[in-house]
RNA sequence: AGUGCAAGCCGACUUGCCGCUGGUCUGAGGUUAAUUCUUCGGAAAAGAGGAAAGUCCGGGCAACAUAGAGCGCCAUACUUCCUAACAGGAAGGUGUCAAACUGGAGACGGUUUGAUAACAGAAAGUGCCACAGAAAAUAUACCGUCCUGAUACCUAUUGGGAUAAGGGUGAAAUGGUGGGGUAAGAGCCCACCGCUUUCUCAGUGAUGGGAGAGGCAAGGCAAACCUUAUGGGUUGAAAGAUCAAAUAGGUCCCGCAAUGAAACUUGUUUCAUAAAAGGUGGCUCGUCUUUAUGCGGGAUGGGUAGAUCGAUUGAGCCUGGUUGCAAAAUCAGGCCUAGAUAGAUGGCAGGAGAUUCAUCCAUUAAGGAUGUUGAACAGAACCCGGCUUACAGGCUUGCACUUUUU
RNA sequence: UGGCCGAUGGUGUAACUGGCAACACGUCUGAUUUUGGUUCAGAAGAGUCCAGGUUCGAAACCUGGUCGGCCAA
């Protein structure tokens, strides 16, 4: 079992960024938006996470790299459910939406959710509808 | 011992497990001229602040090739010092205010302590000063005071003149107190106080002391324009430097074509294509750059994605000595202490807990027990020096007050 | 990261060079109408984002803060 969460697990390409926000699907299963890209390039060599709060919503720092802490921790402890890679990898953003600081046992639960719904659903379906 | 004020310092601890970041050492694999680069691991240490914040000043650093001259624009504004520099700091001066004491008949003055000041210039100019008031800066006299003419006839009306002492208005009214003087008055005259100014002494200086002179002129506002003095080239690490895919094709050289005018030999020759545009902070001067286009051939550069450097050894930190009232400077010894880049310090389980709330117990008062809650403001982003703003709680020192004991 | 601008009744805007905070829409009351709308008459509703300063006097001038918006990359 690997609970490690390394640099190039992190989405950091602004070319990936850009198109996971023009091309990917997304939802909302709150407080988080999520969108999602199945790729078959070979430059990333694992599945990319993307951990985003907005300054709208949570006007401090602190209150900011909290929740982006928390966000990390829970996608590191439960990646495992998205299961071996085979074929296309998939890039993943999350989008904190609420303006309230949640503990960690609601983020946990609402991620370890997300990861079933995106393990669960084919992709290439929803992205040509 | 407690409370309050001021200054300075600190700014939540601990155990286990799972992780993150950049270095160090190290194992295995690949690679290289090379511990040269790289992949996957392992070990033991390190890893946000006093404000990291606001981005309000100043500097380092970097680029821009004229950054020069004049005007404009912006900033600063008691003095001296500190400093790389500053709108910062230290020491001092002056004014104002408050308190205590004190001199004087009074105007007013002196001493001490504390607070406070965007504290150059309103005797260079322009402008503004609502309402009220006679008048708001040139005193043009409303009430009043005094002299005097006329009328009425014994205290009234009215004309002329003198008058800034009194009243009233206003935020502000043209030195003040006391006396002389006068028709009534007035720096009109005198003494004192205040003010301005000259000389002199002390001080690096702001300024202060003393001696004379002026008879008083100079209302306020420069956080109104402005004047004077000093300073400022512009931009800002997303600056900039190096390496450098894919795609497109920039520049230079050569050759051939090309635009206008004139001449004639009617398809050749000669001459011209240069006066504008743009940059240089806003303007002027100055200065710099550019100058039609197409085809073919050759040479060569810039640079996007991305990567590395910039970028953490520095006006550095700690300890001690010396100089100085101090800010600070200097000497000696020791230390290396975050460096991320969609952005590293978190999560879980316990312990210990400031504090909050509730209940009970006890007391002159302080308090004690049980349960509950569970830590302020806040996150480096090129780096420093300041300023400003936010901040639970704790510690130290000084001052003031209260209580108890001696 | 750097720069610029704004905040005034419930809403949108004024207020010249500092001197009684104004207008429109909306709200409320009354009249007109069988009723509603329209129309007419009248009223209430702010102390100018917050704190401090300059000034006799501040929405305006100065300083600090809060919130919002815009621009460059």
């Amino acid at each position: 079992m690997n609970f490690r969460l390394h640099k190039n697990e992190r989405l950091h390409s602004k070319k990936l960024i850009k198109e996971l926000f023009d091309k990917g699907s997304s939802f909302f299963l709150y407080p988080f938006k999520v969108m999602v890209l199945e790729i078959n390039f070979e430059i990333p060599e694992t599945n990319q996470v993307l951990f985003s709060v907005s300054k709208k919503k949570l006007k401090k720092s602190v209150d900011r790299n909290l929740i982006k802490r928390r966000m990390r921790e829970s996608y590191r402890l439960n990646k495992q459910i998205l299961g071996e890679i085979n074929g296309g990898k998939k890039i993943i953003g999350l989008i904190y939406v609420s303006s309230e600081i949640v503990t960690f046992q609601v983020i946990e639960n609402k991620i370890k959710k997300i990861l079933t719904t995106i393990k669960e659903k084919p992709l290439s379906e929803k992205n040509n509808p």
